[in-house]
This record gives structure tokens, sequence and C-alpha cells, in this order.
DNA sequence: CCTTGAACCTGCGGGC
DNA sequence: TGCCCGCAGGTTCAAG
């Protein structure tokens, strides 16, 4: 599930359920996941406030008192679930399950490419995980200028370009073929040929954020929130990916949506209206 | 530097 | 029905 739009709607999940609690325990399944996790883990978790949430590409950022931030990311296949505490019922493949007062918020992930850890808060920026990433996708700072600085000089698909994080953080192998669907770009196009990026930074920030839109939706719409992370209903809007051989949804295109391997990934695209 | 491919894991659906 | 294969929303590391 998780690509930017995902990690956000969990995100939005879990802030009210834990800003401004304190961790009363943490419960530790297993030694690691895509990494160890770090020494004392759960100790040093426990008895901190969260101070405030927020996200940086695919993470999660807990803030903490004591000036520690907890990292989380979803991997392919993390979810949080969410529950009172006193109706927490372990499930398979929950490696870590935090208790406030109220509530339990479990990190559950059948394939563990997942990733929790702590780092400081005082120059988080800097830490190895974040220092490589390129600009938030909806700030400011994506611009055209600065996606066609990223596009300079790649000879590589501009679909496996924009799935570097170092060009723009966030996106994954859906919304990248989404936006490029939209903005009509092949996604076998080298990098280095695209001269459209207005429309593709227009592209992209769009696609985004109208999955973030419908994410929330499922959120408004239910009583018991679940940071599950799914689709939400976005994914029947999607355009082409997983929509291979099917009739292209442009108006007045009568192309069939293809279906092919770029660096290991499936791209879905639309050969009649995607140059 | 850039690029590709393999690796890390489990679960699911399709084809036989 | 059951088994085998390929495939899956991500990142990282090695090697060319």
């Amino acid at each position: 599930m998780p690509e930017l739009p995902e990690v956000e709607t969990v995100l939005r999940g879990m802030a009210p359920v834990l800003a401004g609690q304190t961790l009363q325990s943490v419960a530790i399944g297993r030694k690691d996941l895509r990494r160890p996790f770090p020494k004392a883990f759960a100790k040093r978790l426990t008895g901190c406030k969260v101070l405030s949430l927020r996200r940086r590409a695919k993470y999660i950022l807990a803030d903490l008192s004591g000036g520690q931030t907890l990292v989380l990311h979803l991997g392919m296949s993390g979810r949080i679930r969410l529950s009172p505490r006193a109706a927490y019922v372990p499930q398979p493949h929950d490696h870590a399950v935090l208790f406030t007062q109220a509530a339990a918020v479990a990190f559950n992930d059948p394939r563990r490419f997942g990733l929790m850890t702590l780092i400081e808060t005082d120059g988080w920026a800097a830490d190895p995980l974040f220092a490589g990433l390129g600009p938030e996708p909806l700030s400011d700072d994506f611009t055209p200028a600065v996606l066609a600085a990223a596009l300079a000089g790649r000879k590589s698909p501009v679909k496996t370009a924009l799935l570097d994080q170092s060009a723009v953080a966030g996106l994954g192998n859906i919304y990248v073929c989404e936006a490029l669907f939209r903005a009509r770009i092949s996604p076998l196009r080298p990098a280095c040929a695209v001269r459209q990026t207005k429309v593709l930074t227009a592209a992209i920030k769009a696609v985004l954020t109208a999955a973030i839109a419908a994410g929330g939706s499922t959120l408004r719409d239910s009583r018991y929130v679940q940071a599950d992370g799914a689709l939400g209903y976005f994914q029947n809007r999607l355009n082409v990916y997983d929509r291979e051989g099917e009739p292209c949804p442009r108006r007045g295109c009568h192309g069939v949506v293809q279906r092919v391997k770029q660096s290991g990934r499936s791209s879905f695209y639309c050969p009649a209206c995607q140059k």
C-alpha cells in the first residue's frame, strides 16, 4: 500500500491517537524488520511523550520528549492497526505494539521490508535515511526547474528516474505510472529527453493530491479509524495501473493499456497517447 | 557518477 | 483439490 498518499493517510490516522500521549508500554515481537530494532528499543520508548507526528517521503516521524524521534517505514506490506487498548488482540506479524493509556498502535508487516528506528531529533534531516531524499513533491520546493535538473543527464527511462527517491521523494510504482499517464509521457522515454517538466510536475502533484483526498475520505467515513494504509477509494480511480489489456480511459483515445517490465518492475501505460 | 539486477520476506491468485 | 509459478505498493547493495 504504502506510497506517499497511503503513508500520509496512515499518518493522519495515527496522529490523533498518539499526539500528546505517553507511551506506557511497548511490545516488540522479534529482533528485526528490514534492519534490527535499536538496542533497548522498547525501554527507550517507554515513558516518552509523543510530541507530534509528521511525514517525510514515505517515512513517518514521531518526535518524542527527550530529544528522540521514532522513525517508521511501512515497506511493501506494512500496516498500522489501531484499537482501544483493552481491545487489542495480537495478530500474526504484529512486530511492534505501542500502548498509550487508551490505545494500542500495532505495526504489522508480513514481508518485513518495513523499518522502525530511533534517531536524534536535532539534525534528523542529516540522518542517512533522509540525507539523500529529493524534494517533497507537494511542497513549493518541487518545481519544474527542480524536476528538470533531476532528470538532466539521466539516460535511464523517466519511469525509473521518478522511482529514484533522490529525484523526487515519495513516489512509488503506482503513482509514477499514473502521473506519467496524466502527463501523456511514455514511461520508456529517456529521462533526459523529457521536455514537459511543467506538465509532469503538475501531474505528479495532482495525482498525489487526489489520492490523499481519497484516502482521507475513508478516514472521514469511519468512526473507527483504520490507519491501514489501504488504497482507500482511490484504487477505483487508477487509470492505468494494473489495467493491462483494458481500453485506455482517456476520452477519445482508442489505445489499450500495456504492461512492460522496467528494471524489474511493471509499468502500465497507453502507447497510443503517452509519447 | 550512472545503471541494472539481485536480495531481503510472506502471501495470494492463476494455471495446470 | 493441490501444487508450482509469478507477482506484489520499497529500499539497499554489489557489480558492470
